[in-house]
RNA sequence: GGAGGCAUAGCUCAGUCGGUUAGAGCGCUCGCUUCACAUGCGAGAGGUCGUAGGUUCGAAUCCUACUGUCUCUACCA
C-alpha cells in the first residue's frame, strides 16, 4: 500500500537507482525488433543545469519512455561537450585567481587541468541529469573528446581536406581580443550601442581637394588602403585615380570606383581598411589593395600604427579624434547608434581582423543539407523551423573553424620546416613526405568546438568503426532539442552526416523553445533568474518539474515557468497519488477478476468507453510528437472524468451490500488505473512507478509493460451517451440546489419525468451526487411547489416549498430560455441554408439536424414551464 | 535591410484537416471539515478571438493590408 501523504523525495530516487540496476536504460544492439534511437543534445562540461535542460530532458525521456512501452528496442544515448572556448574560458579565470599565466603554465599543463576539470563538472552534470529521471543508457555515455569522437573528428577533417573542403586562407574574421581567438559568425552577439560618427576627410598631396566620410572606428585610418566611391558618382569621377593622404601615416593612397559605394549613404565616400573590415577587405581584394594591420591580437595598436603603437584601440581612437580636432581637420561628431558585436562568451567588442585561419567550404555542403529537407527525409516540428532552416543554409558563408585555443581537438595538419609542405593525414605524419625532412611541427590551433558536436549522432555510435552500435542504431530517430541552436547545432549535424555517411543523422527533428522566467525574460547569469532544476526537484519533485515544463505547451514555443504552474502541476500529482489510494485502499484484501468476466455496470462501461478514446488520442498525439497536448489530454482525463466522475460514481457500488457488484466495480477501478499509471508513465515516471508497485496483479516494473492500446471490445456509445446525459442532469440538479441556497447536508427529494427512460437505471447515481433522499419517477403533486430543470433526457422538479421564489424562477428560465433560441436560430440558420445542405459533409447536417430536434424539444418544456408560473 | 513568431477571459496560455454553444490553469464571487484528496469538493461570473478587407455554404483557424509586440539574421562606412 502506498503512504498516505504524497512525499517524492521518499521514492524518487530509489526508484532511479533499482531502474538502472536491472538494466532498462540498456539495449541490446542485437534485437529482432524494430529501433528508436536518439542522442541527447551533449551539455557543456563548464557548468550548471538549467531548466532549460529540464524541459530537454523531460521531452526525451517522455518519448524514449513512450517508445520503450511501445516495443521498440530503444537507445538513448547521453554524453558530454568539451565545450572548448567556453570550459578554456572558465580555466583561465581560475587560474588567474591562482596568479598564473595560461601561457606560463604551457600547453601540456594546461590541457591536463582541462582533463581534471572535465573529470569533475562533467561527472557532477551527469548526476545532475539523473535527478531529472532520464532514462538514457549511462553504459554508453560519451564525451566529444572521447576515443571514438575523436577519431571521427580526425576522419571527416581529413576526408574534407583532402577534397578541398577545407581549405586555410587569409580572411577577415571575428576577433576577441580577451580570448585572443578566432570566432564564427554564430559566436557574435550584436546589439545596439551609442557612437559616434566622426567626420573628416583626407586630402590630396597638392593640398586642393579634401574627400570627406564619416566613420564609427577612426583608430582604423592607420590602416587605410584607398578611399572608395561609387562609380557612376558624378560628384567624385574627376577623383578616381588621384591618390590623397592618410594624416600621422602619412600615406598616400588611391581614389577608387567601387559599386560597393552607397551614394546616397553620407557623403558617398567610403575609407577602406582591408586589414580591419570584412566589406572593405572584399574591395581590397577586387582592387589589389594592400593590406596593413595596425592591431595586435590583445585589441592593442601595432608598429604600424606610428606614434599610437601600443595604446589599447580605445585609447588610441580618444587620441586620434583628439588631434584630429587640434589640426583642424575634424569637421564635425554626431552621434551615432550602431550595431556593435561582441564575443558570445566572455563580451567584448570582437574586432575584425584579417588573419589566417582554417575553412569549411560550405556551398558543395549546405546543397545536400537543403535537399534533405526540402524532400521531407529531414522534417522539421514545427514546421516553420524548416524556413529557418533554409534561410541560414541558402544564404551560408564559409565556415571559419580554427580557434586559437589549447582545449579541443587540434588541427590535424603539420608543417614541414625544411620544405614547407603541409601534411594532413589520419595518422600523424613522422618525415615529410615531400622532402623526407623530420622538422615537423603541427599547427597549433584547435577546432571550433561545434565541429565535434556535428558528427555527434554518428561518431558517439562508432562510426569509424562502423560499429554494431552504428549499424543497429543509426540513423537515430528523433533529434530534440531548443530552436536557439539551429545553426550551431542541427543545421552542421545535417550536412556532416550527408558528407561522411552519406544518410541523414536524423528523421524527425523536435523543437522546443526557451524557458523564460515569471516576466518573460530570458533565464541568464547576469539578470540572476536562472534556475537550477534541482531546486524544484527537492521541493516539488522530478514527475511535477517534468509535467510542468511539458503540458499543454505547444512545440516551438517559449514557457513562462511561473510557481503558479509548478504548484498546479503538483496538485494533480496529488490527486494521481490520492485516487490511487482511493482505489488500492478499496482492493485491499478483496479478490478482482478480469474485466472481461465483469457484469458492467452502465458507469463502467463510460469509463471504458472514455479511456479507449483517450488511449488512441494520447497515443496519436505521442507519435505526432504533440506532448504538450497528450499530457493536457491525460490531466483532463484523470482528473475531470476519472476522479470527477467515475470514482464518484463507484461509491454507490462500493458502499452497497452487492458483493458480487463490488468485486466487479473494483476490477475496473483497478483496469482503469493501471491503464491510466502506463499511460501516464512517460510524463511521470516515478509516481507512477512507486503506485504500480502497490497494484494488484502487477508486472516487474511499469517502465517494461505494454503502452496500453485501443481496445475495440471497450466501446459502449450508447451506455457512455447515457452517462453523459446523467451528467448534465446532475450539474442541472446540483445548479438548483446552489442557486436556492439548499445546505449541501440537506437531502431533497427529486421528481424525474424521463424522457429516456434509461435514466430510470440511473437513481443510485442520482441519489448519491445530488445527496438525495429518494427519487420520485413521476410529475410533482398538485400544487407542490417546485423548482424545474430540463435537459434532454428528463425534466426534473425540485421540491423546496417556500424557498421557490416564483420571480426568481421565471428569471432563471428566461435566460435559459433565451439561451436555448439563440441556438434554435443558429442551428436553423444553418439548416435553412442551400449552401451548407449542399456543400457540407453530411454527418455534420445530421448532428445539427439532432441538435435542432434537441433544443426545440427544451424549448417546449421551458415555455410550458414559464406557463405554469405566470 | 532580410526572415519568422505572437496578438484568444483580469493573468499565463491551449485550440490538430476551416464546421464544438471558443477551452484550461491561476485569479475572482458564492457555498461546503461529504468516510481518496482543503494540494480538496460543488456552483458561478468573465471573451465582438488586435483592426480592416477578401476567399468560403461556413473563418479564432486560410489569404491580403495595417497596427502593436517579440525573436532570429545582416552589419551601410
Amino acid at each position: 500500500m502506498i503512504e498516505k501523504t504524497y512525499q517524492p523525495k521518499t521514492f524518487e530516487s530509489d526508484l532511479y537507482k533499482w531502474w538502472m540496476k536491472q538494466g532498462y536504460f540498456t539495449p541490446k544492439a542485437e534485437s529482432d525488433k524494430p529501433y528508436f534511437s536518439m542522442v541527447t543534445p551533449p551539455p557543456n562540461i563548464t557548468g550548471q543545469l538549467h531548466l532549460g535542460h529540464g524541459l530537454d530532458n523531460a521531452i526525451q525521456d517522455t518519448l524514449i519512455r513512450f517508445k520503450r512501452m511501445q516495443g521498440y528496442n530503444t537507445l538513448w544515448l547521453p554524453g558530454t561537450d568539451h565545450a572548448s572556448i567556453a570550459t578554456e574560458v572558465k580555466i583561465v579565470e581560475q587560474l588567474k585567481k591562482e596568479g598564473v599565466d595560461k601561457r606560463d603554465l604551457g600547453r601540456e599543463s594546461f590541457l591536463e587541468r582541462a582533463w581534471a576539470w572535465k573529470d569533475k563538472y562533467g561527472g557532477r552534470i551527469v548526476e545532475q541529469l539523473k535527478r531529472l529521471g532520464s532514462s538514457c543508457d549511462w553504459s554508453r555515455l560519451a564525451f566529444t573528446m572521447d576515443e571514438n569522437c575523436s577519431k571521427a573528428v580526425r576522419k571527416a577533417f581529413v576526408s574534407m581536406y583532402k577534397k578541398g573542403l577545407i581549405y586555410r586562407g587569409s580572411r577577415i574574421i571575428n576577433w576577441c581580443p580577451a580570448c585572443k581567438t578566432a570566432l564564427s559568425d554564430a559566436e557574435v552577439e550584436y546589439s545596439e550601442q551609442d557612437g559616434h560618427f566622426w567626420h573628416y576627410g583626407y586630402t590630396t598631396p597638392d593640398g586642393k581637394t579634401t574627400v570627406t566620410f564619416a566613420t564609427t572606428r577612426p583608430e582604423t585610418m592607420l590602416g587605410d588602403t584607398a578611399v572608395a566611391v561609387n562609380p557612376n558618382d558624378e560628384r567624385y569621377k574627376h577623383l578616381v585615380g588621384k591618390t590623397v593622404v592618410v594624416p600621422f601615416v602619412n600615406r598616400e593612397i588611391p581614389v577608387i570606383a567601387d559599386e560597393y559605394v552607397d551614394m546616397e549613404f553620407g557623403t558617398g565616400v567610403v575609407k577602406i581598411t582591408p586589414a580591419h573590415d570584412p566589406n572593405d577587405f572584399e574591395v581590397g581584394v577586387r582592387h589589389n589593395l594592400p593590406v596593413i594591420r595596425v592591431m595586435n591580437d590583445d585589441g592593442t595598436m601595432n608598429e604600424n600604427a606610428g606614434e599610437f603603437a601600443g595604446l589599447d584601440r580605445y585609447e588610441a581612437r580618444k587620441r586620434i579624434v583628439a588631434k584630429l580636432g587640434e589640426m583642424g581637420i575634424l569637421q564635425k561628431t554626431e552621434p551615432h547608434k550602431h550595431n556593435v558585436g561582441s564575443c558570445y562568451r566572455c563580451h567584448t567588442t570582437v574586432e575584425p581582423i584579417v588573419s589566417k585561419q582554417w575553412f569549411v567550404k560550405m556551398e558543395p555542403l549546405a546543397k545536400p543539407a537543403i535537399e534533405a529537407v526540402k524532400n521531407g527525409e529531414i522534417r522539421f516540428h514545427p514546421e516553420r523551423f524548416e524556413k529557418t532552416y533554409f534561410n541560414w543554409m541558402e544564404n551560408i558563408k564559409d565556415w571559419c573553424v580554427s580557434r586559437q585555443l589549447w582545449w579541443g581537438h587540434r588541427i590535424p595538419v603539420w608543417y614541414c620546416g625544411d620544405c614547407g609542405a603541409e601534411i594532413c593525414e589520419e595518422t600523424d605524419p613522422t618525415v615529410c613526405p615531400n622532402c623526407g625532412g623530420k622538422h615537423l611541427h603541427q599547427d597549433e590551433d584547435v577546432l571550433d568546438t561545434w565541429f565535434s558536436s556535428a558528427l555527434w549522432p554518428f561518431s558517439t555510435l562508432g562510426f569509424t568503426e562502423n560499429s554494431k552500435d552504428f549499424k543497429a542504431f543509426f540513423p537515430t530517430s528523433v533529434l530534440s532539442c531548443g530552436y536557439d541552436i539551429i545553426f550551431f547545432w542541427v543545421a552542421r549535424m545535417i550536412f556532416s552526416s550527408l558528407y561522411n555517411t552519406g544518410k541523414v543523422p536524423f528523421s524527425d527533428v523536435l523543437m522546443h523553445g526557451i524557458v523564460r522566467d515569471e516576466q518573460g525574460r530570458k533565464m541568464s547569469k547576469s539578470l540572476g533568474n536562472g534556475i537550477d532544476p534541482v531546486e524544484f526537484i527537492d521541493k516539488y519533485g522530478t514527475d511535477t518539474l517534468r509535467f510542468a515544463l511539458i503540458n499543454g505547451v505547444a512545440n516551438g514555443s517559449d514557457i513562462r515557468f511561473s510557481s503558479d504552474k509548478i504548484e498546479g502541476t503538483r496538485n494533480f500529482m496529488n490527486k494521481v497519488w490520492n485516487a490511487s489510494r482511493f482505489v488500492l485502499m478499496n482492493c485491499e484484501g478483496k479478490s478482482l477478476v478480469s474485466v472481461k468476466d465483469c457484469n458492467l455496470s452502465i458507469a463502467d462501461k463510460w469509463i471504458l468507453t472514455k479511456l479507449n478514446e483517450v488511449t488512441k488520442q494520447v497515443t496519436e498525439l505521442l507519435e505526432k510528437f504533440e506532448l504538450g497536448m497528450a499530457a493536457q489530454c491525460m490531466y483532463d482525463f484523470v482528473w475531470s472524468e476519472f476522479c470527477d466522475w467515475y470514482i464518484e460514481l463507484t461509491k454507490p457500488v462500493l458502499y452497497g451490500s452487492d458483493d458480487a457488484a463490488r468485486r466487479d466495480t473494483l476490477s475496473v477501478l483497478a483496469y482503469v488505473l493501471d491503464n491510466i499509471l502506463r499511460l501516464l508513465h512517460p510524463f511521470a515516471p516515478f509516481i507512477t512507478e512507486e503506485i504500480y508497485q502497490s497494484m494488484p496483479n502487477r508486472g516487474e516494473s511499469i517502465m517494461i509493460e505494454r503502452y496500453p492500446e485501443y481496445n475495440s471490445e471497450y466501446c459502449f456509445s450508447e451506455d457512455f451517451k447515457l452517462v453523459e446525459e446523467l451528467k448534465e442532469l446532475i450539474a442541472k440538479i446540483r445548479n438548483v440546489r446552489s442557486e436556492y441556497g439548499v445546505a449541501p447536508s440537506k437531502r431533497i427529494r427529486l421528481y424525474v419525468d424521463a424522457s429516456d427512460v434509461r435514466i430510470k437505471q440511473c437513481g443510485v447515481y442520482l441519489a448519491k451526487l445530488c445527496n438525495l433522499e429518494d427519487v420520485v419517477y413521476s410529475n410533482a403533486l398538485q400544487g407542490e411547489k417546485t423548482v424545474k430543470t430540463v435537459t434532454s433526457a428528463a425534466v426534473c422538479e425540485v421540491p423546496l416549498g417556500d424557498l421557490v421564489d416564483t420571480e426568481k424562477e421565471t428569471e432563471r428560465i428566461t435566460k435559459e430560455l433565451e439561451n436555448v433560441k439563440n441556438e434554435i436560430a443558429r442551428a436553423s440558420g444553418k439548416l435553412n441554408n442551400q449552401g451548407f445542405l449542399a456543400k457540407a459533409p453530411a454527418n455534420l447536417v445530421e448532428s445539427e439536424k439532432t441538435k435542432l430536434a434537441k433544443y426545440k424539444e427544451l424549448q417546449t418544456q421551458l415555455e410550458n414551464r414559464l406557463k405554469e408560473l405566470r
